[in-house]
DNA sequence: TATCAATCAATGTACTGTCATTAATTAATA
DNA sequence: TATTAATTAATGACAGTACATTGATTGATA
């Protein structure tokens, strides 16, 4: 007989569906906690991450650090744009490509992407403890094998350090 | 000498770091191939939720389908508020308590909700070849351990099926 | 019963995220 | 060179998400 809808355990939801709603719920709640940690910074998460991404790799396109992100697909100008008003990114008309605007962290924008930091180190310090370090490399994989060759996948490969290498990315 | 700024492996991004952002993508790619497959249905993710629930919960009042969500922290009128107008959910004021209203899935609303169904099942089985078995149950693990006690979390441990133990509860 | 606190739903506000479209510019091709 | 296609950034439209507040109702307490 096929366990298909109302034998003894009837509503059990299946282990894979518990997956798809725990990483939902863990972004949801990490998004949170990070949100909080920032708030003293008045910084979203999603502004936080542009600041890094900038940090570790200005000056950038707009479309160069939309490549970047995973926060977002499209292209970032509105997320940018608060950024500009509060005096933290400074965009500069590119002189050889007349529709590219180039993105660089003003000092002040550097000085906050460096608590941002320190403020992320905290995060995962804190968090670290509940991941055993023998299961970590077998979530990574899996969580890898689900992103790859999609948007905000290919973003993240192309900053996790391994830029130098050059062999796995094929941009 | 502390591995701290800059020596030869420079800006490898830290693992959890990593496994926090694999989060992030995997969650913004699942959404999207969700939407992509509910479109047909003129569904988003977050209404497709409010239906599953619905469908194994009903009636529900606003505040109890809430508890529900994953996908939501507050009080989901305004998700609710659209899947009325589509005649797919119906909102009765509740006789016994004035400020309730009690929700319950239309005769549509129940047959939209088994698509639903369906395309999920087809999804998890398109994907379920991504994780091992054997890794599985140490994912769930850490990433329960991460979201237990926070909204996102209770809400899910409401729905993952144990509701008949009832001891792991305690709403 | 009268008062106060808690609960439920709704709403305002701001920001996020996705998709489609537009305008300007550059590159490719006839 | 002239035309067409592709690229870059910006923007409009819409739904989602978070947080705070409001108004009505109910429950608890004096």
């Amino acid at each position: 007989m096929i366990d298909h809808e109302n034998t003894q355990q009837a509503d059990m939801m299946p282990p894979i569906e518990e997956l798809r709603y725990l990483i939902l719920a863990a972004q949801r709640e990490g998004n949170r906690l990070l949100a909080e940690a920032l708030r003293p910074l008045r910084l979203t998460p999603s502004q936080a991450e542009v600041l890094r991404v900038l940090q570790e790799h200005e000056p950038l396109s707009l479309i160069a650090l939309g490549d970047l992100l995973v926060c977002e697909t499209g292209s970032p100008s509105r997320l940018v744009q608060r950024l500009v008003e509060d005096g933290l990114v400074e965009r500069i008309p590119s002189s050889t490509d007349k529709r590219m605007v180039m993105l660089t962290l003003t000092d002040r924008g550097r000085e906050v992407a460096a608590k941002v930091a320190a403020l992320e180190s905290q995060f995962y310090e804190a968090n670290a403890g509940l991941v055993k370090d023998a299961s970590l490399p077998e979530i990574l994989e899996v969580l890898w094998r689900f992103v790859e060759g999609k948007p905000a996948g290919m973003a993240l490969a192309r900053r996790v350090g391994r830029e130098t290498e050059g062999e796995t990315l094929a941009l």
